[in-house]
This record gives C-alpha cells, sequence and structure tokens, in this order.
DNA sequence: CAATAATAGTTTCTTTTGGGTAGCTAGCTT
DNA sequence: AAGCTAGCTACCCAAAAGAAACTATTATTG
C-alpha cells in the first residue's frame, strides 16, 4: 500500500489553499498542537486529543507524515513505542498554531465560554507530556 | 430560515478546535485572504477564487457572517452590490492568514511548484480589487 | 417592443469524502 | 491467561462539495 497524502489531485490554487490541503481536517491542527507541547506517543495523544478515535488518529499521524510535516519514529520495544515530532516544515507552523489559539482563547472568551487553559485542565495534559516511563 | 453557522453541535474540544470548526472548509481560508487583499464583492470573490462554485461561496460567507468574521452590506442598486468585510474578529486572523500563506509559498517553492505570486498573477488580481465601477 | 446583459444569488440533485463503530492483531511481560 | 501498545480492517453514515439550471430587477440595445 502505497502512502496516501490528505491531499486530493487536486493543484492547490494559492499558497493558502496549499496549505489547508495540509493542515485542514478535524484533528491535524490539534495534533500539531500537541506535538509542540510535547505530547509525542500515539497513545498519549489519544488521551490528549478528545474524541480521537485510534482510526482517525492514525489516519492524520500517516497524511502528516506523507506530507513532510512530523516524523515517526518506532523503537523495536516490547510494548511497542512510537514517537512523533515536528518536523522542520512542520515546526515553522507552530507561530501560526500559536496565533490561532490565542485567537481562539479570546473568542471563546467573549463568547462567555470559559477557556479551558484557565481551569486547570491543560497542566493535567502537560503532567502527561512529561511522565517517564513509569 | 435561521442563520446557520458551519458548526456542528459539538462543542469545541479546545481553542484550536474552536478556531478550525470556524475556519475549516475548502474556502474559508482563501474568502478571508481575498478580503484583505481588498476584493470584496460577490462577483469578483468567485473569479478570484478559481473553483468555486456559487453555492459554496454563499454558504461559506453566510457561515463566515454567522460566526462574526465578516460583515456583509448590501446596497440597494441595480444591478445588486454587495460588499463583504472582515469584521474585528475576522480581522484578527490576518496575521495569521498571512504566516499560513508564506508557509505555503515556502513549501511550495521547496516542492518545485513555482509559487503563483512570482508569476504575475496576483498583480491580475488585485486590479480587480481597485477598479472603480466602470 | 422584445431580447440581452449584469449581479447576486437559489434550488435540486448527485457524488465524494471524511469521519464513526466495532472488532481484530502481534508480540512480549507479568 | 491477561494486559499493554500501536495499530488495522470492514462496514456504514452524514456532511461537504459539485453540477446544472433557474430567479428577480432594471438598463440598454436592436
Amino acid at each position: 500500500m502505497q502512502k496516501k497524502s490528505a491531499i486530493p489531485d487536486q493543484e492547490p490554487q494559492c499558497s493558502v489553499d496549499f496549505a489547508f490541503q495540509r493542515i485542514g481536517g478535524k484533528y491535524k491542527g490539534r495534533i500539531i498542537f500537541h506535538l509542540d507541547l510535547g505530547i509525542t506517543r500515539y497513545g498519549a495523544l489519544r488521551r490528549s486529543i478528545v474524541g480521537v478515535t485510534p482510526k482517525m488518529l492514525t489516519q492524520a499521524l500517516r497524511e502528516l507524515e506523507a506530507d513532510g510535516l512530523i516524523t515517526r519514529h518506532v523503537f523495536a520495544e516490547v510494548p511497542p513505542r512510537v514517537e512523533y515530532a515536528l518536523s522542520e516544515a512542520g515546526a515553522e507552523l507552530i507561530p501560526f498554531i500559536r496565533l490561532l489559539r490565542d485567537w481562539g482563547e479570546k473568542q471563546m472568551e467573549k463568547q462567555g465560554k470559559p477557556s479551558l487553559s484557565k481551569l486547570g485542565l491543560l497542566p493535567h495534559i502537560l503532567e502527561e507530556a512529561h511522565e517517564e516511563t513509569v
């Protein structure tokens, strides 16, 4: 089976289009965001990204990999360990993702939605990121 | 008929998710980008955003409006004139869209795709943006 | 007078794709 | 024998997107 990227056979019509073809979809933004937070293992991502199913997570990760935004490192261990990391191109999206997150937080507050990062939820997530193999 | 936003009945899981729920989809990024370029009329957008159908353009515009990212101004003229503009919240996305565009251009060049903005295509588009009613 | 053109859409129908569910797997550890 | 990790597969549905035809209003042209 060949590696399949998210990209339809359609040529991007401009650079914005090009970018959205790669980071569009329901989970890719959040995946990049979490990788940046230091959450790198498949299982950790699965637990952090609320609502994602194994199928969709794997699919999104494969596409990001095929598009050169992340790398995948398999450790020959048991039980298996796979770590994902942002590639150089992927890392360059970080400022962008941060802007987006800031914008989102601001808008959520304006709409009276409590911003999650103010509720002590992030610390719990970050804990996981820094857990040693227990 | 009630205004319907793009947003499914699903609560956003984080601010990044929140943002993607609003600017996801095939055309919204490009619409915001073009509005920023000064292309504000329905017909001009339709011609600039390659591949968009009237249905999809209208739908995306309506959703952006319902989500408070753009405004819609109807002029009581014949033939009809409707102009769209970024709202305050929408305008705050501009830095982000620019980052995305820059990233896209850089990646496209690395992949050997000629960057459109280097081919004299943008000038043609911008012309349209500054045309007075002839 | 009738046809045409222009703008900003709408409507209906069809296709495509993305996403969801559920259950299965391999290999080693405890 | 059970459990852990990191998946895979087949099937299904809903949402997104695409195609094509149609609309209202008025000025202009023949």
